[in-house]
RNA sequence: GCCGAAGUGGCGGAACUGGUAGACGCGCACGACUCAAAAUCGUGUUCCUUCGGGAGUGAGGGUUCGAUUCCCUCCUUCGGUACCA
């Protein structure tokens, strides 16, 4: 009988539709085991064969935890919300909600294609509003939350107002923007309107006029990581610094629980060095300069406090505060000018000529706190605002980027390091002792830091202090198609809806464009307004605010009262195998972490990691190793494969190219050796017979075993295509028809290519599903020879093969070995120096 | 520049903790079946060779009886990041 792929796949996909199949059930008796795939953004594009490509891997994985006797939670749903959808809509007028539902209906139809064994009754969309009614609760309790350094966990805002009336700012140690300082007298004295400004120094979430990346052509701001080059990731248009009014999310809370907590989870190596690299945590000191004729004092941030003997200048950021303060009225006009210039430059600009060394000096001067020397105090881009302190002690001697300022603009250079060349450049080293140092010479860098620190904060100007290069995220979009914010103003203040207003559904509005006045889209919409007149919040949350909790819903999609089932959660717990692109190694993965750890404080879920293990997989290039893309007309489309060769085959296909983690280019030529390898596992069991197995074909089956259990848990799934062909040839050669043996193949292929597995099963003659076979064990018994087939190899060449029993000494292989002709012939009547026999190994002959 | 990953036949790629390099598949060549073609099956396929062998896993060196695997130097490609003090 022909291989029939089209009727067979039709039938079972129907079978596992209408019998549920792989519904998963938030108990049982069964271990459980969670394998998720980065959900897709259903872009009017439709699948090309990259996309499949992790969710066959986690569909195999998923497939084979069944079998293993596991109750496998493996959903799928919709990054629905997103740019696309709106800038259609702006173009076309049709609202992004059904621009979505038809591209959603379209994946759905690529997906069920293939034969996920996906639990569909899960399925979630982020644009639904009994989906971001949970993501704007979690808002909301940020926006109820401080960050207790004390007890180093979120806490709720209202026991922060309670101690704050008892005992004002009084020991209470908090991750804020700035520090506050105030009684309790001072406290009760304030005014609401004071009161709710100095409690946004504390909430998690929080409005903050800020510089952040906007851009006029998308009418909306960006994250930093949405930012590549200066251009926006969508579009590629241009994104320029502007101070705006944002909400923002204070995750730099988090820095050192993110960075610690990459320690005791199972991602790759590179991922976690991206995220340590984003993170940027460095150690130093803050220490403070005075300033000549003026009370005001300079903080700076340096990580190397004990080269400060070589400090012969300061630099501010041009948008520093004290800029202004200081500036002389000779330097005045010089600096303002910068100042301006600096300001109009976008990011991109300025990234542009990075190696363009420029800045103004201030006139004012700096008094060193050790040698009361005069240092001038410049202003320069190169120092930037937003991190440390926005400024910096110089010293061109220890660092490249002071040297060259130093150098530009004739300043001196004093080396304070021994093996220091200031003529050549800066010594960046850390090796070498102290010199020019004063009290610090002689020491050696490492003990010059802590000596140094010591001094400064018995001094009191200055103390340890460890910086990271992290920033609080900016989470509003002036966009229309995302989360309206659960917030209303009162008296220009921000203050929460009440949880039983949730969700705050997105309104209709007449365009998707930004008001005449310039306001956001939401702008547009009648009456926005909370109930009892007050305006709405007019801005959307960002793309990444509904991936960074989906994994959560999928417990309990339905849940009307939670975001998730307290019993649901504590029986799935977070995610044992997370699959999805490296793309989102700063974006996503960062937040669904923060996010995760921020429920973890609330007590919401019990686990502070919510993805124990995570796989990216690579990205499938174009025939000609580019990336697929429209533009380039070189996108392979997986429907027109599954119609001429079947799921089956495509999926196979897929984990044949190459190893998961890899980039790999698409050659369609190569899917024909798969489709020959199916036809024949299919001919196999024409006249299946009860027989006894045979004792070859039974090692051939638990070798098979044995390597595809290894390879799906170290997915290494290219190996076990191999591994299959390789046994369907044998079983071919020595016409097995044992069905033992036979349904035991059926099974270990099932989790690869289950329509075919399913079709075989029933024709064996079983009643239910393979994918809840159990999976055959490998028996050692079989995989024991009597005879081992050794290489002989003179001075590591291989001359001949020699076949010995198993049985046999060393000695005994080694005489053996010695007699044989090829031996006499290379020792040409020499005895061997030295004879290397490792058993069932290789011989080895040194002459 | 810095960080990370990787370089193996014509191509995708195998090779467990150092032990037969090139499994498996594509492509190609030849053969069988066929009036013919497709499909299918079989054989061969790293390169050079005076048919004894020799060379060979990006390049060069090292450790070892033995290196794709370990160590050092360098080159190339891809990904990330970029004045982070």
């Amino acid at each position: 009988m022909r291989y029939d792929f089209v009727e067979i796949e039709k039938k079972w996909r129907k079978y596992w539709a209408a019998n549920n199949t792989f519904r998963a059930d938030n108990k049982s008796s069964k271990p459980k085991f969670y394998v998720l795939d980065m959900f897709p953004y259903p872009s009017g594009q439709g699948l090309h064969v990259g996309h499949p490509l992790g969710y066959i891997a986690s569909d195999i994985y998923t497939r084979y935890k069944r079998l293993r006797g596991f109750n496998v939670l493996h959903p799928m749903g919709y990054d629905a919300f997103g740019l696309p959808a709106e800038q259609y809509a702006i173009q076309t007028g049709q609202h992004p909600a059904i621009t979505t539902e038809d591209n959603i209906e379209r994946y759905r139809t690529q997906l069920e294609l293939l034969g996920f064994s996906f639990d569909w009754e899960r399925e979630v969309r982020t644009c639904e509003p009994g989906y971001y009614k949970w993501t704007q609760w979690i808002f909301m309790q940020l926006f109820k939350s401080w960050y207790n350094k004390k007890t180093d966990k979120a806490e709720p805002i209202d026991a922060l107002i309670e101690a704050l009336s008892k005992s004002g700012t009084a020991g209470i140690d908090a991750h804020t923007s700035e520090v506050m300082e105030f009684t309790a007298a001072e406290w009760i004295a304030k005014s609401e309107h004071e009161k709710q400004e100095a409690l946004s120094n504390y909430r998690l979430a929080y409005l903050s006029e800020a510089y952040v990346n906007w851009c006029p052509e998308l009418g909306t701001v960006l994250a930093n990581e949405e930012v590549k080059d200066g251009l926006s990731e969508r579009g590629g248009f241009p994104v320029e610094r502007r101070m705006m009014k944002q909400w923002l999310l204070r995750i730099t809370a988090y820095s050192d629980r993110l960075l610690s907590g990459l320690d005791k989870i199972e991602w790759s190596e590179a991922l976690k060095e991206m995220q340590k690299n984003w993170i940027g945590k460095s150690k130093g000191a803050s220490m403070l300069f005075s300033v000549d004729g003026s009370d005001e004092k300079i903080k700076v941030f340096t990580t190397r406090p004990d080269t400060v003997f070589g400090a012969t200048f300061m630099v501010l950021a041009p948008e520093h505060d004290l800029v202004e303060q200081i500036c002389t009225e000779d330097r005045k006009e010089a600096v303002d000018d910068y100042v301006e210039q600096t300001k109009k430059r976008s990011e991109r600009e300025r990234m542009a000529d990075v190696k363009q060394v420029s800045g103004e000096f201030t006139g004012a001067w700096a008094i060193h706190p050790f040698s009361s020397e005069k240092i001038p105090i410049w202003i320069s881009d190169y120092v930037l605002l937003g991190y440390g302190t926005g400024a910096i002690m110089a010293v061109p001697s220890g660092d490249q980027r002071d040297w060259e300022f130093a150098t530009h603009f004739d300043i001196p250079i004093v080396p304070v390091v021994s093996n220091s060349d200031p003529s050549k450049g800066a010594n960046e080293d850390k090796d070498g002792v102290m010199i020019n140092s004063d009290f610090l010479d002689g020491l050696k860098i490492p003990d010059a830091i802590n000596t140094m620190i010591d001094r400064l904060e018995k001094d009191n100007t200055g103390e340890a202090r460890t910086n990271y290069k992290l920033r609080d995220s900016v989470f509003s979009r002036q966009r229309y198609w995302g989360e309206p914010f659960p917030i209303y103003y009162k008296d220009g203040m921000p203050y929460v809806l009440e949880e039983n207003e949730l969700p705050l559904e997105l309104p209709e509005v007449d365009k998707y464009l930004p008001t005449e006045t310039g306001d956001a889209p939401l702008g547009r919409a009648k009456s926005w307004n909370s109930e009892d007149g007050h305006p709405l919040d007019l801005n959307t949350m960002p793309g990444w605010a509904g991936s960074s909790w989906y994994y959560l819903r999928y417990m309990d999609p339905g849940n009307t009262d939670a975001l998730a089932s307290k019993e649901a959660i504590d029986y799935w717990q977070n995610v044992d195998l997370y699959i999805g692109g490296a793309e989102h190694a700063t974006g996503h993965l960062l937040y669904v972490r923060f996010w995760t750890k921020f429920l973890h404080d609330l007590n919401i879920v019990p686990f502070d990691e919510p993805m124990k293990k995570l796989v990216n997989q690579g990205m499938i290039l174009g025939p000609g190793g580019e990336k697929m893309s429209k533009s380039k007309g070189n996108v392979i489309n997986p429907d027109d494969l599954v119609v001429k060769y079947g799921a089956d085959t495509l999926r196979m296909y897929e984990m044949f190219l190459g190893p998961l983690q890899d980039a790999k280019p698409w050659d369609t030529h190569g899917i024909e050796g798969v489709f020959k390898f199916l036809n024949k596992l299919w001919k196999l069991y024409d006249g299946v017979e009860d027989s006894e197995p045979h004792q070859l074909d039974l090692t051939t089956l638990h070798k098979t075993i044995k390597k595809v259990q290894s390879d799906i848990e170290n997915l290494s799934f290219n190996t076990s295509v191999s591994a299959f062909m390789i046994c369907v040839n044998e079983l071919s050669q020595s016409n097995c028809n044992s069905k033992s043996i036979l349904s035991d193949l059926a099974i270990i292929v099932s989790p690869f290519a289950p329509h075919i597995a399913e079709e075989i099963w029933e024709k064996l003659g079983n009643k239910e599903s393979i994918s809840f076979a159990a999976y055959p064990g490998y028996d050692e018994e079989y995989l024991q020879q009597d005879t081992y087939v050794y290489p002989v190899s003179f001075n590591g060449k291989v001359r001949f093969k020699i076949e010995l029993s198993v049985e046999l000494s060393t000695a005994e292989i080694e005489s053996e070995v010695l007699e044989h002709d090829i031996s006499k012939k290379w020792l040409d009547g020499s005895p061997p120096k030295r004879v290397i026999v490792v058993p069932q190994r290789i011989v080895n002959v040194v002459i």
